[in-house]
Formats: structure tokens, sequence, C-alpha cells
DNA sequence: TTGACAAAAGCACGATCGTTCGTTTATTTT
DNA sequence: AAAATAAACGAACGATCGTGCTTTTGTCAA
């Protein structure tokens, strides 16, 4: 690995904790710069302009994210259990990130959400495959005869994303430490009502743990 | 009406328009005064710092949503067709608050949730009493006979503020016209199961439209 | 209508923003 | 070890940031 390739990386790993704290918009380069102990123009000729760091820094998010809850997850057996075990990495990253703020990709979701361009079509392209994977883990679930065959996927993943979203208001902004128990109440209230029909009528479904 | 309480009106006015598309942080000085045809240091001393400024967005934010969506349904029987009312109303300033960007105290929760001060208090402050009012309309529906006694109405609250963070991320971030769908299906399983022991085991419940 | 006072303007400040450019220092490759 | 290339620096740019002043303009009551 070249000498680029490793400042950059360090760069970014900095870029993430900044933005995660203080936001994509106050992401910036002098304050980066400060921290990684480089100069401004050392820092910013490895990126080009801000707006491309900025997008580099989403990718990373994405990257790391898919690190810490996606791959985790995929050895598990299709359908519930593999569903089950995602949540609950996904709970605990909202809980506490690897980084010192929330989420980046969340936060940088209302951000940006009136500001059409490279950005927001990087963090929409994130939530959308975020959203597709939640859609085809509850599908996968159906065919395993662990969820309802009418199941909407499409609204289960909606109602997923929003517990995520409330997760982080209430334990983030609000600091109420009985949220994440709201999270998995919400959460099983959801998986239970997505596989009422399928073993029986009364949600008592196969757990994984 | 005094000439400086009508012109720190029509600056708030601006300001809540900024806000909303740009952000709390992307609210300059400079951008507001040339967008009120004041000067900077004219617009400044209306409010004496940056930060006082944005407290009064924030506020200011709060009285545009209680007038839109809490004062309407206040006159309404309490319990469902309130808590209807209200749900309705409060999508539909999701969908198209009076403001061309997104509601920003929503953007502004996740803006902040990390930084300490009386910005975060502030909305921090406003996300809980909208969180109480739910969860009292929740618990007049309880009362009335509407939902189910052994009603968690704390976890019902932070189930509908999800679905509110939900609407805002698929119909604004990724554009999808049938979000507000997703959420009028997400909001009517809730109430069903809120409402699933009370009058009978369908989830057919009265309604109010 | 004049005098008191509030409101806005004008100007300047130090700081920081993103960015460019020429130079110097490290790291590779030959 | 020398030549070639990559990486980082230093200094400066125009612009804008938030915030102080002083002065001018406007409003309202006596």
């Amino acid at each position: 690995m070249s000498k680029g390739v490793r400042t950059r990386a360090a760069i970014l790993e900095e870029a993430l904790s900044l933005t995660s704290t203080d936001g994509l918009s106050g992401l910036t380069i002098g304050l980066l710069a400060e921290r990684t102990g480089l100069s401004k123009s050392g820092l910013f000729a490895h990126f080009g302009s801000k707006e491309q760091l900025q997008v580099a820094v989403l990718r990373q998010a994405q990257e790391c994210f898919t690190t810490h809850v996606i791959r985790p997850v995929l050895p598990l057996p299709r359908g519930l259990p593999r569903l089950e075990a995602f949540a609950e990495g996904w709970w605990a990253w909202n809980q506490s990130p690897p980084f010192p703020g929330g989420c980046p990709i969340q936060a940088a979701s209302l951000e940006l959400d009136d500001r059409p361009g490279p950005l927001r079509d990087e963090i929409a392209g994130a939530q959308r495959r975020l959203r597709t994977f939640i859609q085809q883990g509850a599908a996968m679930a159906v065919t395993a005869g662990h969820f309802r065959p009418d199941l909407d996927c499409t609204l289960f993943a909606f109602q997923m994303v929003g517990i995520a979203f409330a997760q982080t208001m209430t334990c983030r902004l609000l600091g109420e430490p009985e949220g994440l128990d709201f999270v998995r109440r919400a959460w099983r209230a959801q998986v239970t009502d997505a596989a009422a029909a399928a073993h029986n009528q009364t949600g008592e479904i196969s757990h994984v743990d």
C-alpha cells in the first residue's frame, strides 16, 4: 500500500469522526487538516474539491456500515434468523457507532434532502440499497415460511427504517436510557405482525437467540 | 405593532425558509440580510448573536407547527378522532410544510443531536413536547375505549415519530410518490394494533372521516 | 413640530472558508 | 545512486463568516 493511499485512509477516518458530530456541512478542510496534522493544501490535493471529499466520506461511511452490520449477518440462514441478527446489529450501530457522533448517513439524509446534487444522490443511493436489503430479507422470510405470504416487504422496510430514526432521536437527542427498549419492543411488534398468519395467530414465533 | 416587531417577524419568516432548505448551520446572516433587503448589521441588531437568531427560528418553527397541525385538532373529540386528525395533519405537514424545504425541527433533530447547548435543548424540548402530546392523545383514546387498556402510550408515540421520519426520508430524499401511501398504511397498522382488544379482535374500529 | 428614542445603515475587524500555484521534500522506480 | 514521480508544504487569493462600532435615518409621543 503506497503512501498516498495510506494517508488518504487516515484522512477519511478522521473526516468520518468529524462528520458524525458536526455533520457534512460542519466538515471543514482547515479543521480536518489540523486534526490530521497535514497542511490544508496537502490534504486538499487528495480530493480535488470539498464536494469530492464529502462524497468520499459518505462512501467510507457506507463501507463501514457494511463491514460492521451487513457482512456479519450474511453467513446466517436466510429469513428470520438473518433478519433478527441484522436488526440487533443495526440497533447496536445506531446506539454507538464506531465514531464519536451518530450515524453520518442518517444525519445527512435529513440534511441534504432538499439540495439536489452528487451528495444527495450518494445518500439516496445508500438509503435505497439499505431499504432493498431489508426488503429482500423480509422476502426471504416469507419464502421460508417465517412471515405470512401476503406481507408487503416494502412497507416492512419502511417501518423498520422508521424505528431506526426514532431510535436516534430518542437515544441521542433526548438521551433517554429506555430508548433501546422501545426500539426492541417496536421491532418485536413489527416482526410479530409480519409473522401473524405464518406459524400461528398469537405472534409466537421461533426465536433465534 | 411597532416597526421593530414587524421587521423581526419578516426576518424570521425568511429565516425559516432558508433553514428549511439549508439547515440551521446553513442559515447565514449575510444571506439572510440579502434576502430580506436589510444590512447585515441592521439585521444582526435584532437578535444580538447568531445563536439567538437560531433559537428564535426554532421557536418560530414550533409556533408554526402548533398553528398548522396541533391547534386545528384540539376542538375535536378526545381519543381516536382527534388522534386520527392529528395524524393526517402531521403527514400533510411533512409532505409539504409551509416552507420550500422540509420540517426544520426534524432536520435539526439529527443535525444537533451531538452538540450540547441551547440549540439542542430547544429542539429536544420541542420533540419532548410533541411526544408527550401524542402520548396523551393515545391515553385519551384508551380512556375513551378506542384503544386497549394495556397499550403503552409512550411506545405508541415512539412508533408514530418513526413513521414521520421514514416519511421524510422516503418522500423528500428518495422522492418516491408512493411514500405517503406507506405512511398511511403503517399508521393504520399501528392504530389497528393499538385498538386490537378494545372493540373487537379484527382491528375493525370506528372511523372518523 | 420638536425632541426622544428606536431602527437601520455603513464600515471595519479578525477569522475562516475553499482553492490555486510554485516549491520543497519523500518516496518509488530505474 | 540517480532519475522520475508522488506527496506535502507554504503562502496567498478573494469571499464570506460573525460581530463590534459610529452615524444616519426613521418613527412615535408630547
